[in-house]
DNA sequence: ACATTGGTTATCTATTATGATAACATATCT
DNA sequence: AGATATGTTATCATAATAGATAACCAATGT
């Protein structure tokens, strides 16, 4: 049976391409985060509307920013925001 | 004898208001790793202008992007093309 | 069957970051 | 003095994000 894609999915067709492969791995550390969001969100039993609303915006937005499945690279300010609503913190740093 | 205004100036400055302290409070973590891309860039003995080579871009914007005394704050996709720069790569997580 | 809840996708607009460039300051040379 | 190197500030055009809204899916409940 046919199905929707996921981000497996997603993932495996773009790892095809070697051009997109460098682009997954340079921006692995943005979906260990965004997993993290998610992670941190169900964690505290918080829905994306609540979120939403906590940060001044709409689900739909919170969807997309905790989304594998785009190209969308948030802003700094954006995931502040984001862990601010959930009483947590932003931890960035170089290694 | 009087001087430009430094970073020192601009906080005690924008501090005595309690809105901009807020935002200042909030901002914490991104000036922590403003200064933390400098020191690195620093101790690595690199010019913004040779940063700014590796990045595709030019040596005002390296500026802008580590200065103290602006409103700007990046996304993550810069600091991460900076990070990478300098051989690094960003760490980023909630705590 | 219908409504509700949580989440996703698409699209439009507005705001913001980004790149490019010019001009400037300061320090350090010859 | 002139030249060079490093960094800053300002401004503009472009590209990308962020907000708003509508529509949809799946699951759960009545």
């Amino acid at each position: 049976m046919p199905h929707r894609p996921t981000f497996k999915n997603f993932k495996e067709k773009a790892l095809q391409n070697s051009e997109v492969k460098e682009e997954y791995d340079a921006l692995a550390p943005l979906y260990a985060l965004k997993k993290e969001l998610v992670a941190a969100r169900l964690a505290k039993g918080v829905t994306q509307e609540q979120i939403a609303q906590k940060i001044g915006t709409s689900k739909p937005n919170i969807s997309r920013l905790e989304s594998l499945n785009n190209t969308y690279v948030p802003n700094l300010k954006t995931v502040m925001k984001y862990a601010e609503a959930l009483g947590l913190s932003v931890e960035i740093g170089l290694k």
